[in-house]
DNA sequence: ATGACTGCCTCTGGCAGA
């Protein structure tokens, strides 16, 4: 089966190169991020056209986090992140599908550094690793796949100077998602590009695509047992490069059956 | 270079993104 991510930036203004990249790559699985939509707004018919059955959580203007699954209605865990009652960001959405759990997930990009933003990204990645362990102990095989706004490391950016002030590269950023690993979640795209140099994110300014600068935050962690049978991991990248893209490129896994 | 581009909802300019 295959797992994907892919943050659109509008579900809306996607809607042609989405539908175009789920016929063409057919995902088993597809996370999708920042869908910008409220609820009763979402075009689910228009992957159920495609074959796709879905759950989503979506607010007004930004935000919003869907999973669809072929031929099969995921079964929704959990919607929105434990551990904040206040916190009413649609962000998480957890559900089992396939016989394996999937969690969507679009972490708060944390900027300006130091701030307000910069303290709910913190908070949100313990809350995060908090839930995590939860999944964990629970023993069920799962996928933690989405946009982490973290860069992990500075061979996962084209140029570690440019982005030294950013909250995606912030030592406490790092640290908080290198706790997620040590906790013994598999970085998929990492464990099969272990010196780096491979982007999921590439600017809408300064000619970053057509100057290849850009950074790898679109993740997707593996319990081991999944870990064992990752076959397969990449980057959907020439999809950035047509007309009307997101900013993201999607990233997907295949796992053996 | 407090720059750049894109999407959203709309106080069609200001905010958010990364």
């Amino acid at each position: 089966m295959k797992i994907a991510t892919f943050n659109i930036n509008g579900v809306k203004a996607r809607l042609p190169r989405l539908k175009e990249w789920l016929a063409e790559t057919r995902p088993s699985v597809a996370c999708l991020q920042e869908i910008k939509s409220q609820d009763e707004n979402f075009p689910a018919s228009e992957f159920e056209e495609l074959g796709y059955q879905l759950i989503w959580h979506g607010q007004k203007s930004f935000n919003g986090v869907a999973i669809l699954a072929d031929g099969e209605k995921p079964i929704e865990v959990q919607q929105g992140l434990p551990g904040d009652p206040e916190d009413e960001q649609a962000r998480y959405l957890e559900a089992d599908v396939m016989g394996i759990r999937i969690v969507c997930i679009y972490l708060p990009n944390g900027n300006p550094v130091p701030g307000p933003k910069f303290d709910y990204k913190l908070a949100w990645m313990e809350r995060l690793r908090s839930r995590m362990r939860k999944i964990w102990q629970s023993e069920v095989p799962c996928a933690v796949v989405g946009d982490f706004n973290v860069i992990p490391q500075d061979d996962d950016v084209w140029a570690p100077k440019a982005m030294e002030n950013d909250a995606l590269m912030q030592p406490e950023s790092r640290a908080a998602y290198s706790r997620l690993l040590a906790d013994g979640w598999c970085d998929a795209l990492r464990t099969h590009n272990p010196r780096g140099g491979v982007w999921t994110y590439w600017d809408y300014q300064a000619g970053a695509w057509q100057r290849d600068h850009g950074f790898r935050i679109d993740h997707i962690l593996l319990t081991p047992e999944l870990a064992d049978r990752l076959q397969a991991v990449g980057v959907d990248r020439e999809h950035r490069g047509r007309e009307k893209a997101s900013d993201h490129a999607p990233v997907w896994a295949n796992l053996r059956n």
